[in-house]
DNA sequence: TATTGGCACTCTACAGGTTCGAGTGCCAAA
DNA sequence: TTTGGCACTCGAACCTGTAGAGTGCCAATA
């Protein structure tokens, strides 16, 4: 166990580290703080922190700063999530109003948590779940091309371009058409695939390519639905936190730039917990993180499908102001996508 | 008018600095070129340069950096555009081959682009032209929601949902449909406006209010094809070169990060010509760029359609390369959309 | 007239040295 | 368990001197 005075000292390293970038010694504490005893007893908690690996000295005779560890423990342990001013409520309900479409509402979503937080921001695209098919529609685009249309119950629409390599005849795309949707409306997506199987034997055999080739498209595009696709915004708000990245922000531009990164966080960290979840430092199993911070929040869209959103910054980073930031613009989110 | 040899010097210390980054004197210049005079001479041409406002010493008795003007020179008069390797070639192939859905094409020329040069990469979605309506689709999505697809001659599609505030009966929506293809099919997009004036009076007065709502819709969506929309890639290549930016690359950021500030510079630079255009340093009229050069080459989306693609970096950048690789992406892209 | 070698001068980058102050660890006393 | 005291450490800031690259100018030269 720690003491609890040793708890209260190292809240006060956390917060003056984070308030002023300096490493903090003990002199400074007992003035920043009034912990009623001296400097000389603080130097005994700190080392006690110290032998925990909560803190940490970059050099003999320098001041502390905390680790990883002392970052977890103060969030889990003692930081209490600020609620969010009055100011931010009203900033978040005039941005994330009137847009009926996925994409400007993700859009402004995200642009919204980074202008909020200070950092760079990032919403995944909400993901498959218990959704199933509403309608399906084709469309002649050109002689040799149809347009699909997959419209899901979840209100989420996906429109996907079929190339033929001959041309096609109307009819047969009418009649596709017709029985996809008697077939397969109500039908989750994840059960798609096995309702299909042996679909185009219903059809004449010299049209069976065609079907096959629609039918082919359609299975990807509800496949789609799970691949996942991450959008950000703010990263210049990473450069003007160049300082909190020891050695080069070079590794964390390119591990946010990178889909599959951000896509492998999001999935590892989904299973956590539910609300608001936290990678701190090397917590983050990806090397060019080391010395960043993820935080994650979940969002519903239409209560069926799940998708995460959060920001990243610098492990030296205002913890309870972005968890709040991050679980209201989630809970904003829900709601906006709830109707 | 310049003479000949202080042009050659003048192609010499650009090339210099480009390859070292150091401020470049006389004497290092007399031994890696073969100019056939002594550095005194050198130098007499350098104070010319000098006067002319081409080059310019960081301070006293300090070696010589090309000046924006330096550069301008440099690249109208003197540089040639290396023709790209076979390796670049075989990249650019590759990357280009099998895609059909014009954001993927795009997605990938960017992503190809900022490779190729190491630089920010950036891709202009193609705009109105002279497309016209090959089809319009509607589609409904729940009660109260019905999805427009709006395709065009140039095979772009758009698709776009619209809310109602009250249920409809689906037979409107048919009419709707039927009416609007006899109406618009094979007609410009810029002729919309005037050819739907009083198309909802040819329905029953109680019906005209869905019917408006749809057609404010279609006019929005075909509008929306002007609206421009420019992707990046590559912005972490910025911060690998942020020694090339003096003071802070942070504005060059925030510049690029700003969709307005790239469609401003984008449009402006449409009129200048053909081909490969270029800004350098402060000739890019937006403050944040003042350090950075754009190299910027049109392309077309089925010769019809008209767009820009090209890079962003430090005013100190390999111009030859870049201008080769921005030209050779464009022709592979309008090559590839042109299908 | 254009070019050259020479020379005095300037400025930066770098290395070494010194000082200052914040901070530490430890110990003996309270 | 807390405290004051003390010797010690280390980095930041500052100075100083030197080496090297570069300049401008001038008188001599082709």
């Amino acid at each position: 166990m720690i003491p609890d005075r040793s708890l209260e000292v190292l809240r006060a390293i956390v917060s003056d580290y984070i308030a002023t970038r300096e490493p903090v010694g003990s002199k400074s504490l007992v003035e920043r703080h009034s912990f009623g005893v001296s400097a000389a007893t603080i130097r005994n908690d700190m080392a006690f922190l110290e032998d925990e690996d909560l803190i940490h000295a970059p050099h003999t005779s320098a001041g502390r700063v905390p680790t990883d560890k002392g970052y977890r423990v103060f969030v889990d342990r003692l930081s209490e999530v600020k609620p969010i001013s009055a100011g931010e409520r009203q900033a978040i309900e005039t941005f994330m109003t009137g847009s009926a479409d996925l994409d400007e509402t993700l859009g402004r979503t995200v642009k919204l948590l980074s202008t909020l937080t200070n950092q760079v921001a990032m919403v995944q695209y909400p993901t498959l779940g218990k959704a199933s098919i509403r309608h399906i529609e084709l469309i002649p685009a050109s002689d040799t091309r149809i347009l699909m249309v997959l419209i899901t119950d979840s209100g989420r629409i996906q429109q996907h371009v079929i190339e033929l390599n001959e041309k096609y005849e109307e009819a047969v795309i009418a009649e596709v058409r017709a029985k996809l949707n008697a077939l397969l409306i109500g039908v989750a997506l994840n059960r798609v695939d096995e309702k299909t199987k042996g679909f185009s034997l219903t059809f004449e055999p010299v049209r069976r390519a065609v079907v096959e080739l629609i039918l082919q498209n359609l299975l990807e595009q509800v496949d789609a639905n799970r691949q996942e696709k991450i959008i950000l915004a703010g990263t210049s708000n990473l450069v003007r936190r160049e300082e909190d990245f020891p050695g080069s922000i070079s590794p964390v531009l390119e591990a946010i730039e990178e889909q599959m990164v951000l896509l492998k966080l999001v999935t590892e960290m989904q299973a956590e917990q539910h609300g608001v979840s936290l990678r701190i430092g090397r917590e983050n199993t990806f090397e060019g993180l080391a010395n960043a911070s993820v935080v994650l929040s979940g969002y519903e869209n239409h209560g069926t499908e799940m998708a995460k959103l959060g920001v990243i910054g610098p492990t030296r980073m205002d913890y309870s102001s972005n968890i709040a930031a991050v679980r209201a613009v989630a809970n904003y989110l829900t709601k906006a996508l709830g109707n």
